[in-house]
DNA sequence: CCAATACTTAGCCATATGGCTAACCAAACA
DNA sequence: TGTTTGGTTAGCCATATGGCTAAGTATTGG
């Protein structure tokens, strides 16, 4: 039940585009409208609101809208799947296949969200 | 320069797909055939292949032929490359922009290509 | 109230993706 | 020699992606 792979799918497909990337990245700084995100882009509004649209789908990003503006924030639990299942090939490769490893191993580099 | 965009839009591109995923699952565990890896799949060899070539162009698996038969392997440095990318992002996220301390940190997984 | 700002919707278009079948090598058996 | 076996090529097709323009809607500032 870890790995729906319909989310892991969106995560990677979303992630696969430079623009996409970028806005992770400026977000990672913390949260930005989407207009501030789409200054200095080589790309039209509309165009560039699919993009910040597939964020969302794949979870990676969260909007709200107050007033006029849509203010985006990156959602970084989303991003730790891609870890995790970077971590599980790892695991593959180490020939260890113990699943209760993976929660001991995740917090070695963020020790957040331990359900 | 780190970041070939190139590279990484064809990574994330080739890791977005169930079918490829559990390729590399697979391949994790050792090299093996076109049609080893295609075995119990609902899809028509052709089809296969095409995903092995959509790995091959990630540089995510490479292939070689002996005989008749197309032997695949991972990469495994290729998929450091999304470990790479996370890291960066966090570090982001921390605000440590200084881009030495990416070396450092990367050498606690794979202490292989400094540059 | 008017105009500018910040999206948003609705198309249109070219290309890419992911699947198929049919037909075609070439190596390995029997 | 003839037949599997393992892969490959060449199309075809439906849908998805990523870009655009034109024309909306809804706030906000003057």
């Amino acid at each position: 039940m870890a790995n729906q792979t319909g989310v892991l799918d969106d995560v990677f497909l979303a992630l696969a585009d430079p623009t996409r990337r970028s806005v992770v990245r400026h977000l990672g700084r913390g949260p930005a409208s989407v207009s501030e995100l789409a200054r200095g882009r080589a790309m039209s509004l509309p165009s560039f609101l699919k993009h910040v649209r597939t964020l969302e789908r794949a979870g990676l990003v969260s909007t709200t809208k107050t007033g006029r503006v849509r203010t985006c924030a990156l959602d970084r639990e989303r991003l730790e799947l891609v870890h995790d299942w970077l971590a599980e090939e790892r695991r593959v490769w180490e020939g260890r296949t113990d699943r209760l490893e993976q929660l001991v191993t995740r917090s070695t580099t963020s020790p957040k969200d331990l359900p």
